[in-house]
RNA sequence: GCUCCCAUCGUCCAGGGGUCUAGGACAUCACCCUUUCAAGGUGGAGACCGGAGUUCGAACCUCCGUGGGAGCGCCA
């Protein structure tokens, strides 16, 4: 049985890059009927907090992940926050003191960072070992320890041997003896740090593939040496590429938007995010850019992960998220787009409820313009406000020998006793039929007149919406000055 | 500084020794369609980091160099 796991830290918001290794996971879960695991690794007191947890899966959940175990649903190999696993990284450390893998030190942090300064002096790399830190396990600080409620860190102690790691994804890796020194798996505060919280966690809870990204390759050397210590079997690893910032520096904030909730404030569907998110190092056998979550499921696997890192860069997305707005129904846009409409005070949420139809026709003519949902009120606006006339309209008109084509269709419009879109098509032939004219020509400048820009909704859905009184009143401002 | 990872169009990927005059997607440019703008369609431009080696043959294998990234905390 297949079991991996996502284990995010609280301390903001789900990130791209997370958002990613969390995909990968969870394809790679659902493709070989396994379980996708939860865990909140939160040993940081000092930076994880509870609304990042919530925040974290309350995105992850608008994604469309679901997890089998997880601090909120739960399962056998909880709990799942490290805060709550105290007694089992305590029990497990003290484990490997009693084995002879680990020692206790009593050592204070300026002490450390002041052999650490001496080692760097002396041109060496600064690591710690047993002997060296033996020196102030002393009587005497013993009883300062114990009086002041001190607890000794728990020193890891690093084998003098070559460790091997075989990477699904990166293949054969070696770390050579020497690399590291021995290091903390037990704070003073009795809580554990990363690289042993990790492996503890990841045994008990039975992952069988350790899949994330490849920052933390390096820290394996010291997870493996804490699994051989513990006598726990070792996970398949895969190490991912990183994502990296337009210029190929480590994503991070000054980039743009980088965290998801970002993206779905600026309108964009979780489809989208996850499909494009799939794309970053991994590829569908046959190229297939846009897919579903059943096709990724289906085709995912770790041999199709490329080991290079990859730029991020949205405008792959935007146009991702311009293809899955366009799949969308009528009824679906508008109620995504609404509530932008009514952030924008363009309506309140009354006038939209009452005003429904409308408003659905009027989101679904700029169905194929728009890539994210924020783009809504700026491109609709049109039709809620009448533009300032401009003169030098009528004179692109006049240029344009457009003029005779204005004046038949406001005779016509001020005529016509219906309505509807095919009214509209019809009255526009009839127009074309009696006055000769460039069509490019003239229907740029009618919906200049008419909006006040050069872009915008479907022409004939403007029309239909300002309706013909506003139609009228917008004409005759360039019929009065030709 | 030490250790590890990575290296194909501007960007994301394909490519697992000959089928590569290197393929697709985004972006870009041109044209077509069109009741404007889009959307859609067609086409163009655009890359194997450098050097050795292995081989009959290298984008693909090896080594060196260069460049980029990551780690070296009582952070994760």
């Amino acid at each position: 049985m297949v079991r991996v796991r996502f284990a995010p830290s609280p301390t903001g918001y789900l990130h791209v890059g997370g958002a990613r290794t969390a995909l990968f996971n969870y394809l790679f879960a659902k493709h070989n009927n396994g379980k996708f695991v939860l865990r909140i690794e939160d040993t940081d007191v000092e930076r994880s907090t509870k609304e990042s947890e919530n925040s974290l899966i309350e995105t992850m959940k608008w994604l469309g992940f679901d997890w089998d175990e997880g601090p909120d649903n739960g399962g056998n190999c909880g709990p799942y926050r490290q805060s709550e696993r105290g007694e089992i990284y305590m029990e497990k450390a003290y484990e490997l003191v009693e084995k002879g893998f680990a020692y206790e030190a009593y050592v204070y942090p300026e002490e450390l960072e002041q052999l650490r300064e001496e080692m760097l002096s002396r041109k060496v790399s600064p690591h710690y070992d047993e002997e060296m830190l033996a020196a102030f396990d002393t009587p005497e600080r013993r009883a300062e320890y114990a009086q002041k409620g001190m607890k000794p860190v728990i020193y890891f102690k690093m084998p003098k041997k070559d460790f091997k790691l075989k990477d699904l994804i990166k293949g054969e890796v070696t770390f050579k003896e020497g690399t590291i020194g021995d290091f903390v798996i037990l704070r003073s505060s009795g809580l554990p740090t990363y690289n042993f919280a990790v492996v503890v966690d990841d045994a008990l809870m039975k992952i069988t593939h350790v899949i994330r990204g490849d920052d933390h390759l390096s820290n394996t050397l010291r997870q493996l040496a804490v699994f051989e210590g513990l006598g726990f079997e070792l996970p398949e690893f895969a190490h991912v590429s990183m994502i990296l910032g337009p210029d190929g520096s480590r994503l991070s904030k000054r980039h743009g938007a980088t965290s998801v909730e970002k993206y779905r404030e600026m309108g964009y569907l979780p489809e989208s995010v996850m499909n494009y998110l799939a794309l970053l190092s991994w590829s569908h056998p046959e190229e297939k850019e846009i897919m579903s979550m059943e096709e990724m499921i289906k085709q995912f696997t770790i041999e199709r992960v490329n080991s290079s890192a990859a730029i991020y860069d949205d405008q792959k997305l935007r146009w991702m998220n311009g293809m899955y707005i366009r799949e969308l129904d009528d009824d679906k846009l508008a109620k995504l787009a609404i509530p932008y409409i009514v952030a924008a005070g363009q309506m309140t949420q009354e006038d939209a409820d009452a005003n429904y139809k409308w408003l659905r026709e009027a989101v679904a003519s700029i169905k194929k313009k728009i890539h994210q949902f924020d783009e809504v009120p700026e491109m609709i606006s049109v039709f809620f406000e009448e533009p300032s006339f401009n003169i030098e309209w009528t004179k692109q008109i006049k240029e344009d020998d457009t003029d005779p084509a204005f004046i038949e269709l406001y005779n016509q419009v001020k005529a016509a006793d219906s309505w509807s879109i095919p009214d509209i098509y019809n009255l526009f032939k009839a127009v074309t039929k009696t006055v000769k004219v460039s069509n490019k020509k003239f229907y740029h400048m009618l919906r200049v007149v008419l909006t006040g820009e050069e872009d915008g909704p479907e022409l004939v859905n403007i029309i239909h919406l300002i309706g013909r009184n506003q139609m009228i009143k917008r004409l005759e401002r360039v019929v009065d000055t030709i």
